[in-house]
DNA sequence: CCAAAAGTGTTGCGTATACACCCATGG
DNA sequence: CCATGGGTGTATACGCAACACTTTTGG
């Protein structure tokens, strides 16, 4: 006896400084499991129309798998998250994200969503993935910001600079931030862009 | 399209001091997902000749979905982990368990194991979920020995007292362990037999 | 009386938190 | 010269780890 089974993609990225997900019509991006494609694989071709062929730099992971089992055919919901950083996404698509601290419980996904939530601020507590967030370079303010808006609260500053860098996760670019009206701010690399545990937060 | 779902149950169970896991032929026990069955009860269908019907008091969690997209059927693996205590099992299956310290790379299914012998330690430093391995009531010698095969290391007694204590989530019984040979032992028991997260370790 | 396991406190160390002011630049 | 954000240090509280001896029972 066989099922259907589906890959469900939940897409995060931080824009305009808030954690956004992305859910065009209220409805989470999925893709049907066919012969020969990696779930991974589908989950990324999910949103490929919006993040374009940059996801791979992002990170993806595995959620949790639902099942349905007295729908027609026994369905199978394989969902994963993914986060991409705001410079790789094709923009025109403003309408289609909510805002990651106005989930409601009407929502079709609610439950989807929260759960992801939950363990994507779990995950930027332990690990350096928010490397994915971000471009090459970038000063310690912007990290900061990514953090404050995965975490949904304010961090301290001196406490978050010293922290950060003790970790040893980041090296300086030798570039700073020019252009803002104010003092021009180091730049800093992450140096590995693949997941690293740690203890960050 | 549809894909062959399956349902694979690793079975933790701590037997004689040691943290071991229930591989009869070196072979997980599965099933195949049909229509109107949850994941979750065929995750606990598939063990029910060894845990009998008290699979209920036990722990159960899913660990994760692996495909595999080039076998004949597009094959889905659903995998879950359950926790059953020494005293709710069928005996006379003893050498079907392997401990889990010695699992070797050359076991088919080495990377689940091993990731699932993870995924328990790590769940056991932020919840109270030994209480599926144990009994109604208990002593601290004996929860601590349970921490100690799962964790694989040896703990200090008294700082093991002070944690576990001051979290709140035992009890005193009021009864004593008798009849060793050594000073009776005051028992405990857990205020709640359901998942909660603290921090323990 | 001997073996076996129960039970009990203190100290040092490192990490997390709270908190405020001066600096460099653009306009 | 003013607005904007960059950059920096200290004091306190708390949790974790290390560590040894006395007590109570059964045999």
């Amino acid at each position: 006896m066989a099922a259907i089974v589906r890959v469900k993609t939940v897409l995060f990225s931080v824009l305009e400084d808030k954690l956004q997900i992305y859910l065009p019509a209220h409805r989470l991006p999925q893709g049907i499991v066919e012969h020969g494609i990696s779930l991974n694989k589908l989950a990324m071709e999910n949103i490929k129309g919006i993040a374009g062929a940059a996801i791979n730099q992002g990170y993806l992971e595995q959620l949790y798998t639902f099942s349905h089992p007295f729908e027609a055919g026994m369905g199978v919901d394989i969902v994963y998250y993914l986060l991409v950083g705001e410079g790789k996404l094709v923009r025109d698509y403003q309408e289609s994200w909510i805002e990651a601290t106005r989930i409601s419980r009407n929502l079709p996904e609610y439950g989807i969503l929260s759960y992801a939530l939950q363990r994507l601020r779990w995950k930027v507590e332990y690990t350096n993935v928010v490397y994915s967030l971000l471009p090459r370079e970038f000063t310690l303010s912007e990290l900061q910001r990514i953090y404050e808006a995965i975490l949904g609260k304010k961090l301290d500053k001196r406490n978050f600079r010293k922290k950060i860098l003790s970790l040893g996760l980041l090296r300086s670019s030798g570039h700073r931030r020019v252009g803002l009206k104010a003092r021009p701010a180091r730049m800093y690399m992450f140096l590995r862009r693949q997941p690293v545990m740690v203890n960050v937060f």
